[in-house]
DNA sequence: GATAAGATGTTATATCGTAACATCCTATAG
DNA sequence: CTATAGGATGTTACGATATAACATCTTATC
């Protein structure tokens, strides 16, 4: 999580780096960051899993909203829309972006054994693949690209 | 589609190959390739779109079938187990493999404007990605790459 | 305080996918 | 020629994911 001395005070300065950020984004920009999209992008930011729409229903449900799918689903839409965060196409779940701000296609590493989601860090892939498909003739506008396989503490674990 | 005089020919051809192909494979390997199975992989390699399992049922039906949707799903998860098919997640939907019988992990080009799936021609994606995301710790087993954009016709089309 | 735009509440339903169990079909063994 | 076992298919019923459509509320601006 962090190479610091203190995993959690990363992870909260991280968090709250990205909840400013997403706050100065939208007063900036004239959108609305209403009660119910702030509440799932902090969940998102908070989760390291990726997050199932009916997932997160339950989890604004436990802190007093009383929510219909559509309530998630336009959330989602929207912290996607605007970049904060994406749609893990192979697990019909969403995760908070990274790096928000930056035009990127996004590049996951979905692990099968602890089933974390974790972002790309570079955002070289997009050039990469555009590069590679051009030759072929499309025009690529925007790219997914999931890879499974083994985090780096799994594959420790796995040794044997 | 073709670079030989008869679009339709060609595209029999390999059509023909494609079969033959499964058949075969088939056979070597102590699988049964069943009505179902045959009728889904030509359907799917007749389309050049991706088509829905729902899609599927419906053009079983118009052939005699009479199946329920776990006969479509169990037909795709055996094409998709040994090579012959891919699902294309951000569809949920399917298509046949371009060269079934080779181990790789798929790339598509998904056009917006004409919703043709081409898959890649090269495995090399396979491998760029791989080394990529080794380098951030992870163990690429397997990739899922989504392009969407405009493929060459539908490009040329837009010139305004 | 009227108006309009955007956000949310709510119902109902569409779409995608699977668990579970019954039945059939085809080997190969007894 | 049964028996029995494995794989394939038929069928029911449901679970999980997602959206259409319309009502209501909130907020900003005029
Ligand atoms: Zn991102
Ligand atoms: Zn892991
Ligand atoms: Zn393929
Ligand atoms: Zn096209």
């Amino acid at each position: 999580m962090a190479n610091n001395t203190d995993g959690q005070t990363k992870r909260t300065s991280t968090f709250r780096e990205k909840m400013i950020f997403a706050e100065q984004y939208c007063a900036k920009n004239d959108l609305q960051f209403t009660p119910v999209r702030r509440k799932v992008l902090e969940l998102l930011l908070k989760s390291d899993r990726a997050l199932g729409a009916y997932e997160l229903l339950d989890l604004l449900r436990e802190v007093g909203f009383k929510p219909q799918p559509p309530v998630a689903y336009r959330a989602l839409e929207f912290l996607i829309k605007y970049g904060f965060a994406h749609k893990v196409e192979h697990l019909n779940a969403f995760v908070a972006c990274i790096h928000p701000g930056k035009e990127h296609s996004p590049a996951f590493m979905i692990c099968r054994s602890c089933d974390s989601v974790s972002e790309m860090d570079t955002l070289r892939s997009d050039s990469m693949l555009a590069e590679n498909l051009i030759s072929q003739g499309f025009k690529v506008e925007e790219a997914v690209i999931e890879a499974r396989g083994l985090c780096e503490a799994c594959a420790d674990v796995e040794v044997k």
